[in-house]
DNA sequence: AGATTTAGTTGGTGTCACGTACTAATATAG
DNA sequence: CTATATTAGTACGTGACACCAACTAAATCT
């Protein structure tokens, strides 16, 4: 049912940013859902992919309270995804680690993700690919660094 | 604090879009929240700037559950943000409208949201946020014509 | 008219994020 | 070296949100 098709009207940049976002997110979250763990749970396991903060960095890394991140955790663990240990450094701190079975699973989500993201790009040619690849970096590394997080996640500890 | 930085590593494309896609959400999320609304209730309002749809319509616009609709709109129109009046053309359906409320408080967002994304693509040349512009918009009306929704508004109303 | 489909609401459940109040461990002061 | 302040984390209560299943009412199809 293609209508007519007349004016291909165009989006404001502010306007297909948002929309742009609100697809990938969607996109994540089916994703997420079919392996039975929310938007939030897959966040906190990626972000857990390479390191392996503690409860207050993980709070700083998603940008949410503490107590929001206790509860997240506090599921993940209760699924047997994450494990918490108390830090030989600090005993006022946890460390957070995806245990065996829940790095596997974000492997997998993970894994699934990228072939609907695939799919999404899959109309543009491979410049425009690497062009909106490109330009989304830089506007991440930008924004990380006005923020004074370290994009590129690196780190096993704190030390 | 600028460390080292000696390798610019880089992103894998799914990566690149996915944060960028955490890093706008949490920027329209933060503007929402100043307003006293939700990202959800931020996203209703402004799916009805330039709409006048039925729950129905809705719930496949923001790819939601009838109910959760029902509690979207309910919470809006208590709010006096939303108005709800029965079609004149279907006595089962409801027709969602804006009041002018809502649509000052809309606008209000949407145009701090506006300053908040200019500011984040500031970094970028002229030449690259055109690119970012378009590319997005090539890959929102490619999923927009597989799910068969009609990703510019343009209607009043159904008909 | 009677059966079926469609639009919407209701009620119950689980996730999630927040703020406040609390405990325990570390750091700072005197 | 105790006394206080700060820091990391948890507990609890609240509200938003999204889902599913069950329901009502209007429209459509025989």
């Amino acid at each position: 049912m293609t209508s007519p098709d007349q004016t291909p009207r165009h989006l404001t940049d502010v306007d297909a940013l948002a929309q742009l976002s609100f697809l990938v997110q969607a996109t994540l979250e089916r994703r997420a859902a079919r392996a039975e763990v929310s938007l939030s749970l897959t966040r906190l396991l990626g972000i857990l992919r390479d390191r392996r903060p503690t409860m207050y960095q993980l709070a700083q890394l998603m940008d949410l309270d503490k107590s929001s991140v206790t509860g997240l955790v506090e599921r993940a663990e209760r699924r047997g995804l994450t494990l918490r240990s108390r830090s030989p450094h600090d005993g006022r701190s946890v460390l957070v680690t995806l245990t065996e079975e829940g790095r596997a699973l974000v492997a997998q989500v993970a894994a699934e993700f990228g072939r609907d993201i695939e799919q999404l790009l899959g109309a543009l040619t491979a410049t425009d690919r690497a062009a909106l690849t490109e330009i989304a970096e830089r506007v991440l590394i930008t924004d990380a660094g006005t923020r004074g997080i370290d994009l590129f996640a690196t780190e096993q500890s704190g030390t």
